[in-house]
DNA sequence: CTACATATATAGTGATTCCTATGCAATACG
DNA sequence: CGTATTGCATAGGAATCACTATATATGTAG
């Protein structure tokens, strides 16, 4: 039953990244205090400063803990549909379909990051670097997918990158604002046609596969062995 | 020299949206005191209680002034441009392609005031409502647009403004990210995707119409008469 | 000219926040 | 088995913030 030290530690250091990170999200950054992280993780602030030694510390840690965990998903897993259009499908179906899930509120704490990187240096370096490297993954996937299927993308694959981010992003963010006016087949329709698909017809769309790989937001503490 | 009671109450009034705006934008609404606003405005946080009862007070005031002032420029002045790829590209210089300028500022408080609204429903209304009536404005033009170019949009007007305003929200997201990542051209192909416009050859781009029909966000007080 | 009304300033209060200094109990080690 | 070390808890300090209560000065009305 008893635990070593440096066991000890590490189950403290993560339940404080995930309780941080969870709340981060859910109230946004500014809005949580260091005991109430401390709380969630059921330890104290005494904690908190021991492990990151400020509020800062643990943020640029949440940052460190997320940046290697999410979107890496994003197009690895999406080969598994049959057809074109349902892949295109199951990928909106990750980013923004899904309320009340893990992947919602990892892209809650992006959107919390985001806007702290406009202000904060430290945090706009992290996002630059995962940025490039996301991007990266994301064009050679979409230059295999593109010369698969025989279409003409309107930019070389790093733009379209860009692009397709972009618009998943900007379509993730309207659904929070007026959940109606995004769905599944606008985006595909929108993804289609920078992918240089031939135009979408009526109700293409087959039941999503949900892709469940998104590591989890909440405590995942380490096993103990 | 000597002013009204109204008048003096109608200056402080406009002052203070304006420190309000300014500051919300530049440094995030809850990094910003009342009194912060107060003295960027030449008062004391006596006027803002007076005035607007609250913090949050102030900040629907200023979604207010902010609501009925915004991007009713975004496809009103377009037309001012000769090539249709050279109108794209206005409206792409409007968005996301000139930081320090007002319509800088203004994009960053409409962040602000997204996240605002992800987590306080009075935001959140607000900014339902003009989203809709934005969008319905964005459409009525795309829809002229579309049909005096003869080209075959992705979608039905409504939602083709939903993907336009996306991707121009996406894609001003990652410049602040990452400057080199986002251009004119591109953003210009990518509209034109979704337009249904043929595929863009290279280096189309002419010099941009700046259309300079934004709002000050800075302090425009009501002319004394 | 006087009495009132109003717009804003001033001063202060309680609550909250980040962080430091120190204490303590459990583990690590010779 | 006793001492040193470590991981975290506890307590509190200084700063900041939203907000209130009251004062003041200036315009307004009779």
């Amino acid at each position: 039953m008893t635990q070593t030290q440096g066991e000890r530690k590490a189950e403290t250091r993560a339940l404080l990244l995930a309780a941080g990170a969870d709340l981060f999200a859910d109230r946004g950054i500014d809005a949580v205090s260091v005991d109430a992280v401390a709380e969630a993780a059921g330890r104290t602030s005494g904690a908190v400063y021991a492990h990151f030694g400020s509020k800062q510390g643990l943020l640029l840690a949440v940052l460190d803990a997320w940046k290697q965990s999410v979107l890496t998903v994003l197009f690895a897993e999406v080969a598994m549909s049959d057809s074109p259009l349902g892949q295109l499908a199951a990928v909106w179906d990750n980013i923004g379909n899904n309320p009340d899930t893990d992947s919602d509120r990892w892209s809650l704490l992006e959107h919390e990051l985001w806007q702290r990187a406009t202000r904060d240096p430290e945090v706009a370096d992290v996002l630059r670097a995962r940025s490039v490297e996301s991007r990266g993954r994301s064009a050679r996937e979409l230059s295999r997918w593109a010369s698969t299927m025989s279409v003409q993308p309107v930019a070389d694959p790093d733009d379209l990158a860009t692009l397709v981010k972009a618009l998943l992003t900007g379509l993730e963010m309207q659904r929070r604002i007026e959940p109606d006016s995004v769905n599944c087949d606008l985006a595909v329709r929108g993804l289609a046609a920078l992918l240089g698909m031939p135009p979408v017809p009526e109700i293409p769309i087959q039941p999503h596969h949900r892709v469940n790989a998104t590591p989890s937001l909440t405590t995942h503490p380490p096993r103990e062995r």
